[in-house]
DNA sequence: GTGAAAGCGCTAACAC
DNA sequence: GTGTTAGCGCTTTCAC
């Protein structure tokens, strides 16, 4: 039996109990200890009234909103997906809630979609594809920012992933495998993938042998699709192809089948992410552990601790785990 | 070079300009019209002041925070990460943003966690598995509500899936492959389960046979790979399994596969949803696709309208495609 | 312990 | 077109 409810302030509360307005806000926030007496009224007249306070109004005031701001590239993408899990959890432990957006991999939309968002939230979480030089507006927000990235030159916190070591220990492994000839099918969009390019050719570099790399236009599996036949049916076929994510080596790894390449021994495959799906396809894919969940609950942490005046501008970086599964393998030939 | 910012207000702009307040809104808000000179002034002294209006202070009188509180069981699900995909595109189409809440599975929060969201949105788009009565709370959210599911005993509008029919088409699907001992792996916790069993049921006795019916704990892949052997190497090894998702599916693949049996040849398997991920497994899924992208889209769709005054209590059902691939094949036996 | 009063930054009538 | 004014619902000194 809902009616056109007439929205019960803190006032009508106040004057059913008897008290001023500012005990009951006193009592709502538990600021200060109150007589029995009081506090009974306040109680029963709060119960009575179905009263519910007014974030807006309060925020107002203290200037904070207890949200969150959260922008990724692509909330479909199982590793931004992941980030958000872990994000909302810490938030909701902390009583936050995050306003997300997802910008699409989008840099024209993204600076404005970050500065609408940023007055609305006490603090934001970034996931952005800007170079340092191109993201120095982000310090203009006036908000504590963590960047989910690894930042040198500006005064951002961030949770940083430590991508050269990663690819460093993929190229590694399969050299420890045997394999001499290997690929690299980066994501040019990326600005990490740079590192990782150079995570790998060290490594090769290193036991004399160097790296061919590919490049594909999104970080998608269908991207890895249509990335595969050149670099397989090209002159120069490698042994093995370390994937700038897990996403681009699913795909490469469906078409490579269906190619007629068998997996792992005509060519071994790996990615980096481990998402979750990695685990049910054929091979299992050996990939690296980027701890998307956890860089998630690192990142409100930060930023809580950052709003509560810890003003740390120090980073983390979290660290790399291989995860040998079947798609890589020795190589024989 | 950030200082203590001191906060720039409207009045400050209007001293500045030298105009009233109202006239700075009015701009701001572009209610009106102005005299070129005026204009140009205010033009001048935002920029200068880098003005940035306050949106909290705007709703608080305007009553609308141009936000849409989405509450989900699991972000890590593909099918809900697609709808928030979804409901993000169609909600930075109309400017307005998402405050995201994942409320794990666990009915106990969410509640209290809906109830905390409501009165920081304009309206809400919730998906919960909470029965219609447990549900008559939400009519009191004072806020437009669309549930991601069909309802029919509550006034709320709702973006529906035919299950029944779904697990129909699935089961004829398998029943013109040969198939007659079919069985279903389903998940009891959801209220859909019901619908989907009844449609596979109902197929399966148009055909004179009976339907064996399973269940798992949680709606994941680990769920299906554990259910897996209990059903297949039971006293009654079903031919075919339909399974109340893709990520079930998925995990009962792989653990067929591990046990030993051939697919699709001595099992097939079907499940509901078309993550993207059942077109990488091996065999390839063959599902129903739910349009989970589509139905954010048109949650946000049907709140917007609500909140222009499209008082619309009405409901959408989208219908089911079945998805052929490569898990069902012709029964040999 | 409790209350009075002064706003937070902005919009919405309504005058002029 | 532009200005005046009265709040939105709440918190926060600062008296008592």
């Amino acid at each position: 039996m809902k009616s056109a409810s007439p929205t019960i302030t803190i006032r009508d509360v106040a004057a059913l109990a008897g008290v001023s307005v500012a005990t009951v806000s006193k009592y709502v926030n538990g600021t200060q200890r109150f007589s029995p007496a009081v506090e009974a009224r306040l109680k029963d007249a709060i119960e009575e009234l179905g009263y519910r306070s007014n974030p807006l109004a309060r925020s107002m005031i203290t200037g904070r909103t207890r949200t969150i701001g959260v922008a990724i590239l692509d909330i479909a993408n199982p590793h931004f997906t992941n980030v958000v899990k872990g994000a909302n959890r810490a938030a909701l432990e902390h009583d936050y809630t995050l306003l997300l957006v997802d910008t699409e991999e989008n840099p024209a939309r993204e600076r404005s979609l970050i500065q609408a968002l940023a007055p609305r939230v006490d603090g934001l979480i970034i996931s952005s594809r800007a170079s340092e030089e191109m993201a120095s507006w982000m310090l203009e927000l006036d908000k504590p920012v963590v960047m989910l990235r690894r930042v040198q030159g500006l005064a951002i916190p961030n949770i940083g992933f430590d991508n050269r070591l990663a690819a460093y220990m993929l190229a590694r492994h399969l050299l420890n495998l045997g394999h001499q000839h290997i690929a690299y099918l980066g994501f040019g969009g990326a600005t990490i993938n740079d590192d990782r390019i150079e995570g790998a050719r060290d490594a090769l570099a290193e036991s004399g042998f160097a790296l061919d790399v590919y490049d594909t236009h999104e970080p998608t599996a269908q991207a890895g699709e249509q990335a595969c036949s050149r670099i397989l049916l090209g002159p120069n076929r490698p042994q093995a192809v370390i994937c700038y994510n897990d996403l681009i080596a699913l795909g490469f790894m469906k078409e490579a089948k269906s190619l007629g390449f068998r997996l792992p021994q005509d060519v071994s495959v790996a990615g980096i992410d481990n998402v979750p799906y990695g685990e049910y396809v054929e091979p299992r894919l050996t990939t690296i552990d980027t701890q998307s969940q956890k860089m998630g609950e690192l990142a409100v942490q930060k930023l809580i601790d950052a709003l509560a005046g810890r003003a740390d501008v120090g980073h983390v970086i979290l660290e790399p785990r291989l995860v040998v599964r079947d798609s890589t393998a020795i190589h024989t030939a």
